[in-house]
DNA sequence: GCAAATTAATGATTTATTCAAG
DNA sequence: CTTGAATAAATCATTAATTTGC
């Protein structure tokens, strides 16, 4: 880490929280004064100089704003999918894991629950692992989360007017509902350049629209 | 372990290595639907329910990062350590910096470096964060820029009709100027907290002498 | 060895913070 | 500016590790 000889300026981490610590403070845009007197304080923890403080504003707010757009965009090509989501009327459901395949495989014996911290157990692992895990988490939406001493399910059911898609979409997260595996619907190209592909895909591919049914849950006590 | 009328779930070794799996490839936040799909998988190898899979996720991730911060902020204060030894020898002890005041005040024994997890620390690091920055963006002008492959800082000095302040109001950066006190804006309230201390009196029993000032509130609760 | 006593991990809840929609 | 949804942080509570005196 910035080794003396090194060209460029290599952040402290102190440094790093602090500069984080005044962007998020509101300041975006110091002045030179401002610039000098950071630079002063920042100096007590690691060499640095005036253009450091000056470069990095710059480029944290450029990247801040950047990423804005991006998020902006995102939503952009979500409300997009939505609508054709809207006439496919398809509700969704992530197809999450339709790997899994070694798990029926499983030897028996590692079936019943027990604390054993088997050894063995372990290459029996090995075979399970071959799940696919969205690439990079899924932001996608459905919730869940406590209300009041009952557990809720938000899921993103389709659109209100089909009447097709049950409104059962939700359930207590209690049972053990039969999975189903559905499809996924396309994703929606769009001709925003730049920005759109970070690829992650990330925050979308299931549609907030639709009405977010909330399934009050069966409580099973305590 | 997990006995039957245990009051939470214990995961089996199973259930746990194939959480862990998912964890490390990427997913972190998982949705109502992937909870549900995880928990219907997860529940071959022993009991389970999705609220056990929401929160060892949750738990999962905070736990993570908690640690970083930990180390983060171990790293600091020997850095920081580090550099008292090496420049105290003021030039910084201007009265420009009355709000670095507590570094002169340390207790002595914070300076030797060592690993300690010094609960006095704490107090050093959230002192630390006393800059403060204009409320909320400052306007005030003053710009920095490159004059061939120097930087020149231009500021403001006073108002133009009294010429009492000097037209040299623009200087290099790389030498570093007698600092003038700048104008202090409000008080930016950090919130690095805690973590510093290790010292943990976590649950419950006793460890009184800590001087933590937190608000023990008594909550009556449930 | 082994069980009471302590301590560390971690599951489960509650509270605070963030962010965007209205 | 207010509000609601989502998330993260803080906290509580129970279980597992471990230490310790016998």
């Amino acid at each position: 880490m910035s080794p003396a000889g090194s060209t460029r300026w290599c952040p402290t981490p102190q440094q790093l929280m602090m500069l984080e610590e005044m962007y998020r403070s509101g300041l975006s845009t110091p002045n030179a004064t401002q610039i000098q007197h950071i630079t002063s304080q920042l100096s007590l923890y690691g060499k640095i100089e005036g253009k450091n403080v000056f470069y990095w504003f710059q480029n944290h707010k450029a990247r801040d704003r950047q990423k804005l757009r991006k998020k902006l965009i995102r939503q952009l090509q979500h409300q997009q999918q939505l609508y054709h989501h809207q006439q496919l009327l398809h509700y969704f459901d992530s197809p999450a894991f339709p790997h899994l395949s070694c798990y029926n495989s499983a030897p028996p014996n590692l079936l019943p629950q027990a604390g054993i911290h088997d050894e063995a157990a372990k290459q029996v692992m090995n075979c399970t692992w071959n799940f696919d895990i969205p690439g990079r988490v899924d932001k996608s939406k459905g919730m869940v989360r406590t209300y009041g001493s009952d557990w809720l399910m938000m899921v993103d059911v389709g659109p209100p007017p089909p009447p097709s898609a049950p409104s059962a979409a939700s359930y207590s997260m209690m049972s053990r509902p039969p999975l189903k595996t559905l499809e996924l619907f396309p994703l929606i190209a769009s001709n925003l350049k730049e920005e759109c592909n970070d690829n992650s895909n990330s925050s979308n591919s299931l549609s907030p629209v639709s009405c977010n049914v909330k399934a009050p849950l069966i409580q099973p006590s305590k």
